[in-house]
DNA sequence: ACACTATAATACTTTTTAGTAAGTTATTGC
DNA sequence: GCAATAACTTACTAAAAAGTATTATAGTGT
């Protein structure tokens, strides 16, 4: 299963980038977690708070994906209670195009 | 159940634009029939050979969704055996900056 | 001792999305 | 009278995504 999941993933990316990016950041919130980090380096809960309809288990489902796939970086701070910031990464920081575009999308054809 | 989705629609259209968009476009085949669409109208049987992984079933159910929501247009020749057409429309053309950099992002992000 | 904090994990259920396989239609050409 | 055609539908199953509710952690202030 992990070597099917390994190799629709190569395929995937060379075959056809749209749905490759569609992998990335075709969820439900993903989109709207990159979005408000755009702003810049967010901790934990004030991200959280500005996607208040999120649950508590997906937003920290979809921050570990973020992450897991390299858009997003975590930093904990070793204080009590915890401290977690996240911020873009370089490759994160990449998606702005297309998530502002999203976003104008969705302002523009409000209009008709 | 349907007044629900319905305000709920109107709530993010206002709301939330990223996720509006996202309701519009956001599933695993929409994209990308949509971006083979980019290329000019296309019968029904052409077009779903342009996506070859999307079964028969997910095929018609796309296209279904897409008209339903405005996005693209089905014309039928009365012919037999049937032709079936199918077109962006102009709020589906609007979509053609989010479709390239979608896809523009795979290739690119390919490289690394 | 105990409540409070911010962050997160887990078990469980529901909902949504997608896949498989088979059947339908209505005419043409043999 | 039967296969071939293009487009589609339906019943059923499987997998993925999302939601709910509960619990964990570990130091601070009372």
């Amino acid at each position: 299963m992990l070597i099917i999941n390994y190799l629709n993933y190569f395929f995937m990316k060379i075959n056809c980038p749209l749905n490759y990016t569609m992998t990335l950041i075709g969820t439900k919130w993903k989109p709207l977690v990159l979005f408000h980090l755009l702003e810049g380096a967010s901790r934990s809960g004030v991200l959280q708070k500005k996607v208040p309809e999120i649950s508590n288990k997906m937003f920290t489902q979809t921050v570990r994906e973020l992450e897991k796939d390299g858009l997003i970086s975590r930093k904990v701070y070793p204080v009590v209670p915890p401290k977690v910031e996240y911020k873009l990464t370089k490759r994160g920081e990449s998606l702005e195009g297309i998530l502002r575009s999203l976003d104008k999308w969705g302002v523009e054809d409000c209009k008709n």
